[in-house]
DNA sequence: ATAATTATGTGATATTCTTCACATTAATTT
DNA sequence: AAATTAATGTGAAGAATATCACATAATTAT
């Protein structure tokens, strides 16, 4: 292991490899070779081992990785050993669904708080027991749920100004679902979901072109 | 312009920059240079200059890009001038947020179908006209409604189960929301979208390692 | 016409990321 | 205890990707 500035990529792979050792903890595999871990996560098995050499050595050569051990590690590496508070931006159609679905809390991600704009919405309790604000309140729930990550679900006209706003507010950490390109300060760190941009990837390699 | 292998990261740019032109199109912006594009696609000037000259040469010099000329361009290469049918499996709570979603149809994309194993949905029809099928009709209702895609909005546990049938259907490429990570033909392309992934990314930028 | 300005297109360069190949270490067998 | 086997950890090589820097071409101003 060496001190050394840690590729974008590698991260999202150890996210991915903590999925499939949850899996097979589930499946009650105790060891796990770079090699098999590779092929369920269709990765190159150096990839694994360098990925993991970046910050220690966690495997026993000649033998593999102890499943429990190396999610736990993983887990510490991303700073997952520890709840997440969510504040959705916009709950609407996406954002209704998002707020319902078991898979954030499975991974430590809990929503506490909602905003939207629509007085119609402000207001509503949610099924989680979030009540749903008026987005001008930000920076008080902010600090009173202990938001750290906001998820912006609105309009992409609004999304920008409410990065803004969530900002100001002390957010450094955003997931964009609006297929807009926000600009933040480098305080703040964005991640994009853009289901569109993935099928145009499909749509050019079926077309003959691909 | 050489022939020679495009690389991945180009066609997702080129697909965020089509995104900024239809806006500046919107805007009725006629011209953009290199730079100012950039600027709000996020990425380097050169990079968009580079990503081009793999298809051609579509710009003036002194001058910049036309907004629509580049914007069909892009299409053309991405093979968007042209609707592309999905096929929907797993009509639940994702799946339909997703079949309620305009930007599909914005961008291209229909949804001609829809496949559920859940009799209390099978036979339903969506306010789009789409009746859900069982997914044993697969094949022929791929067929029928000449689906190109895949869209799986299944559980994980059923994911794999259902790429196999697609493929077998003669789908060759699948958008994947379930977050585990399926195996396909090479005939076959697969996109993933995982939000989880991307907390994660989040998390780890947030901790102090980040 | 000529010079000045602007912004593309691209070869060269730099960087980042991936894969290979093997030395290293642990366990197992003889 | 030595030999064998297995699979990690990692330096080096390789591939992919991004950026620089400038020659080139179009436009505008003089
Ligand atoms: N629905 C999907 O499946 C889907 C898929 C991909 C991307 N998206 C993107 O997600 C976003 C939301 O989509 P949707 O279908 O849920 O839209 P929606 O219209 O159903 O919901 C948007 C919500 O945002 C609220 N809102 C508007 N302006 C706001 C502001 N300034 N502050 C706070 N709240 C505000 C609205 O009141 C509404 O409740 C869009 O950008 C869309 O492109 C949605
Ligand atoms: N809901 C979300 O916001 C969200 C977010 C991220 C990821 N996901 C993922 O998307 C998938 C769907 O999530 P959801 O919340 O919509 O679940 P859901 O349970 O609401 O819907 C799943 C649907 O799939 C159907 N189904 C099950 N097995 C099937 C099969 N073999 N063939 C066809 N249909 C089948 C079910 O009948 C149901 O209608 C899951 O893998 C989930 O992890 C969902």
């Amino acid at each position: 292991m060496k001190f050394a500035k840690i590729p974008m990529a590698t991260i999202s792979r150890l996210s991915i490899y903590s999925r499939t050792l949850q899996e097979l903890m589930e499946e009650e595999v105790d060891v796990i070779s770079s090699e098999r871990l590779a092929k369920q996560c269709a990765v190159n098995p150096a990839q694994i081992r360098k990925d993991l050499a970046y910050f220690g050595e966690f495997g026993v050569r000649g033998v593999g990785y102890r499943v429990g051990d190396l999610l736990n590690q993983i887990k510490e590496i991303l700073g997952l050993n520890r709840p997440w508070n969510l504040g959705m931006v916009g709950v609407g159609n996406l954002g209704s669904a998002l707020i319902r679905h078991a898979n954030f809390l499975r991974h430590g991600y809990v929503f506490t708080a909602a905003f939207d704009v629509d007085p119609q919405k402000v207001g509503r309790r949610l099924p989680s027991g979030v009540v749903i604000k008026h987005l001008e309140e930000v920076d008080e729930v902010v600090k009173d749920r202990d938001v750290h990550v906001g998820v912006i679900t609105t309009p992409s006209s609004a999304a920008q100004s409410v990065a803004n706003q969530l900002v100001l507010a002390g957010i450094n950490g955003i997931l964009n679902f609006a297929p807009i390109q926000i600009q933040v300060p480098n305080c703040c760190h964005v991640e994009n979901v853009d289901f569109t941009i993935k099928l145009d990837s499909i749509a050019y390699h079926l077309s003959s072109n691909g």
